[in-house]
DNA sequence: TTAAAAATTGTAAACGATTACATTTTTTTC
DNA sequence: GAAAAAAATGTAATCGTTTACAATTTTTAA
């Protein structure tokens, strides 16, 4: 193999005195090749070096291979589970990942949209940014059919294809938790409420009070970003509030972890004085003391299913665009956070 | 725009009564063409939604525009840190990423190197799996002249351009501290100590017992895989041998906190009957109790001056191949696991 | 042995850009 | 106003495949 140099098709044909077609046909077993001639065009392009041109293939076979995706933000364990599952899928299935990132801004993941859309990938997977106002820069794959599959992350009232989880279910559920451990007075601390996961969760949150007959008091709402300054500001602010509240449902468990590391520097007993119920399911939840009651979030399985439905709908096998939304299954995570009565709920691990 | 239908050069050209050679060239900004031709191309050209070809201008070129990154395992802080330093870099340059996972294994690892030669990418990054014998199947790439850039987990004696940290210094500095504090029974918790990163960690731990008169006993070296279930053997056999240890250099910071949990479970009490340091400055260091201390590790700066040395090779800037190993700085970070002796080390944060 | 059928191979036209070289048009210079 | 220089545009080959269609070779059947 001569550096800088590459073998075609044309070499390979040369040297064996056939066709091109012949070759070409040989190296993608095509069956109408007479088997000898394949195992020959197979074992001198092995030793030649003979990599396919893939540009020339997809020129032809106006298809990439290629899936790209698009997060809000990569320094996450959920988008890295998230990842796995769609890494493990698209590579089984022979496709590559081109990976871009938003920083959960809005301007560039609308570029991001806009590259891969020029780099033609097969089809999409996207979450999109906190403050992604709506889904134009989509539109261009639509336009053209390139399929587009929504995860966690989505529009409201989109009728994209999207897989997601039950956040509504979730929040009523952490909630009724709190309540059911006796809190009667819970602080609500999530991210902006434009986005689907958030308003959701909140909207759980604010059934389960009704459930219950407790009065929903916005002051005990707190929105925040999701980064460590938020969870002791967060934490702050709880403390600053009177009476001191009784539980705290926060959306994000590292949040939920900073601001109970606050509060108990501050001598506030947990679950004693406040319970409280994260979200993610994070490694920390087991490590930090108490341990953190939370909603678990299958990322390597939302991955999993959101590249293979994206696949199965490149290959014909199924239709994307009948399956609407695909919702995953969450599980509330009891711990030692939230735990004041013992016995009633079995703690979990 | 029509479904389906692409726009190219050809139609622009129509429309405009002006040769391709024109209309790609105004596309390409060229400045021998005049500046109202490229401004009617330009609008025409957003008008009727065209998009470049890539396969055809690659085919042309003889280039991708793609780097190819291949990890040894996806879900870690410290991979994505880097991966989000690369992303950043290659992406202001106009390159895209594809993405390849090895999870730890070197069979994978090799297909996927094969995988990414195949797409032809312009230039590759990678850091070893475990197992990873040796550098065999990156010699194609050699080969060709496409450039290699290695980052953290690297070959040991090879010749390959490598962005790494002094593991040995590390590894003696967070040794040193712990017999600053007293200890005289180290432990030392590590991973497999075929790749560099691991061997060299032990051997900072060797030296600093050897320069503090300390002789090494081997029974205090303990190996483990990455897990949740690694973390609580170690405990396990930590608290079995006897005389109990009274440090532990644990070169994973999610193992140290497993570790450290299991521990304390068991009544030891840390610092005061073991002092533990750990290994990356993960965010759990800060949330757990004690907090951890540990070696800091720049991630995202890994990933930004692996990505940068190799596109301005690709552009020709500098010549990778004279720099033959970037090291990255480290610091000790201490904190409460390892703080004996206060007021001698001020603990960080 | 020969015609028909089946298997195999070949020819040549795409695919959509880039670019060396040639040509035309415009501007400058004296 | 003509020659020279500069600017702008065009022509056509090329990149390496795939694939419809045509042509050839081999096998089968009578």
């Amino acid at each position: 193999m001569i550096k800088g140099k590459e073998v075609t098709i044309y070499d390979i044909a040369l040297a064996l005195d056939i066709s091109i077609a012949t070759v070409s046909r040989a190296l993608n077993d095509d069956p109408v090749v007479n088997k000898k001639t394949k195992k020959k065009v197979f074992e001198l392009a092995e030793e030649l070096g003979y990599r396919t041109n893939h540009f020339a293939r997809n020129l032809r076979q106006k298809r990439t291979r290629i899936i790209g995706i698009i997060v809000h933000e990569l320094r996450s364990n959920f988008i890295t589970s998230v990842l796995a599952g769609v890494e493990k899928i698209t590579a089984e299935a022979g496709y590559d990942l081109i990976i871009a990132h938003s920083y959960e801004n809005y301007i560039k993941e609308k570029a991001n949209a806009q590259n891969l859309f020029q780099k033609r990938v097969d089809g999409l997977i996207a979450s999109l940014a906190f403050d992604t106002p709506d889904l134009d820069h989509f539109q261009p794959y639509i336009d053209k059919g390139v399929p587009v599959m929504f995860f966690d992350r989505v529009e409201q009232d989109g009728n994209n294809t999207v897989v997601i989880i039950d956040n509504a279910k979730c929040g009523y559920q952490a909630t009724q938790h709190l309540i059911e451990q006796g809190c009667k007075r819970i602080v609500h601390v999530t991210s902006s409420l434009l986005r689907n996961v958030y308003s959701l969760r909140y909207k759980g949150y604010r059934d389960a009070l009704f459930d219950n007959g407790i009065a929903l008091d916005e002051k005990l709402l707190i929105i925040d970003d999701l980064t460590e300054q938020a969870g002791i500001d967060v934490a702050m602010k709880i403390m600053r509030m009177k009476p001191l509240p009784d539980g705290a449902f926060i959306t994000n468990d590292f949040v939920a972890a900073v601001c109970m590391r606050t509060l108990k520097e501050h001598g506030i007993n947990i679950p004693a004085d406040i319970a409280i119920v994260g979200f993610n399911n994070d490694a920390i939840c087991k490590l930090i003391e108490p341990t953190l009651t939370t909603i678990n979030y299958p990322g390597v399985a939302m991955g999993e299913i959101a590249a293979r439905n994206l696949i199965n709908h490149l290959k014909g096998v199924t239709n994307m665009h009948r399956t609407n939304t695909i919702i995953v299954r969450t599980e509330l995570i009891v711990r030692n956070s939230s735990l004041r009565k013992k016995g009633r709920v079995k703690p979990h691990k």
